[in-house]
DNA sequence: CGCCTCAAAATTGGATCCAACTTTTCTACG
DNA sequence: CGTAGAAAAGTTGGATCCAATTTTGAGGCG
């Protein structure tokens, strides 16, 4: 974790504050994984690494808190948040239903356009080898198909869990998920969207969603279940 | 907005963080409309009134903004955040797709205390002249009929939409939406919860959500329209 | 040997001070 | 007279310092 701001760095992309950028580094380091659950997080040690004062971080991580990538309770140090097993089916749940009722307002308001930049994210995402990117390429796909039904605060919810699900899910345990059987139900679901199968495209969404987290949540499972030494 | 410490008290109630007191003070301000939407959070102003310095006031500011009842752009004053007619309709429609969920998976196993509880919040509100408490007495009764579904991040998420709703409704607005209509509604939905037609109570559910919610908007909308002057 | 107590160290919370940015106001020029 | 530009005032952002709370650990007692 490199300092944000050199000595003297004065005009270049210096822009925004400082907290700010203490935000978007300490996201990127939770959400990449850099930042594993449990840890504590330090305010002086991290000023310290950063090359900034206190105030900014105690702001960022109240930021952090609201987007629940960490928990801070008075007078301890910040900790990364994790998610019980319950929480994310809890999460997968509500995408169910709030994704299949935006697929419903949308689909009738597809145009070519929208159909052309979800098979472009969706070659994106198949051209990937490296996996960093892959869940946000995954929630701009599923994005782009409720976008005509016109539900930014929905759009933004969705968002926050998509962040929050994807980053409880270890490395090995993504890529075993089996990307091409994704690949394969989300192709699925744009030929429904065309031809115009309002109750098949939400009744395979919901599939897509549901069965589709079945085997992460299994296999995490039992990883936490043996996995209790630290 | 009298300040939060008198000079001097050491002793009595003086637990939890002064950032935590400024929290719900300002909630409970914005909630209530002592602070109308559109206002203007002066960090100095607040600090003065409130007795206390302005470092704690900006962590309340961030966590008020993370709850949405502000809006913060950096070196500009916080603003009492504001809910267009849309923002609102979607928050209903939200409401009326995670509601009806919840409700299909708690009624099989609601028991008679739930019922009990969720009675005499009924009769509670059905008593209440004054207005202050009762979208809160409303969504406790919700709360109580989804319990069972053992959904803590749902309720959560549902808690934050209905603060977020009802302030926005003018207090005239609320009163004449017909609390006896609203009162025979609830009662409805309890007698098909009890009688265990899930399919009924669901309908009745969606509907009590969205067409309770019409008159309201197309009131407000029509307060909006004419209301431009400042 | 374990556990409790209490003091010292570490850490977070809050206040004050200075810097950066925004808004307002005043002035000069067309 | 109106407007563009610059100076001044006002407001927020960040750093440093001090206070309050928690954690650590050493010593004593059962």
């Amino acid at each position: 974790m490199r300092p944000i701001a050199a000595p003297a760095d004065r005009s270049p992309l210096r822009r925004g504050t400082t907290t700010a950028k203490v935000v978007e580094v300490l996201r990127e380091q939770i959400l990449s994984g850099a930042l594993d659950e449990g840890t504590q997080l330090r305010q002086e040690k991290l000023a310290a690494q950063l090359g900034v004062s206190r105030v900014p971080i105690r702001e960022a991580l109240r930021q952090l808190e609201a987007e629940g990538l960490v928990t801070l309770v008075s007078h301890k140090s910040a900790v990364v948040s994790g998610l019980s097993i319950d929480d994310l089916e809890e999460i997968y749940d509500i995408r169910a239903r709030l994704e299949t009722w935006l697929l419903e307002q949308s689909m009738p308001l597809l145009t070519e356009a929208d159909y052309a930049k979800a098979e472009e994210l969706l070659a994106q995402m198949a051209d990937l080898t490296e996996n960093q990117h892959w869940s946000s390429l995954n929630w701009s796909f599923h994005a782009a198909l409720y976008a005509p039904a016109h539900r930014p605060r929905t759009l933004e919810l969705l968002r926050k869990l998509y962040l929050n699900a994807y980053r409880h899910f270890p490395l090995p345990i993504r890529l075993t998920g089996g990307s091409d059987r994704m690949h394969r139900e989300h192709k699925l679901l744009l030929d429904l969207c065309r031809q115009g199968d309002i109750e098949r495209a939400k009744a395979h969404l919901e599939q897509h969603i549901l069965l589709g987290a079945r085997p992460l949540l299994s296999r995490l499972k039992a990883l936490r279940k043996t996995g209790r030494q630290e």
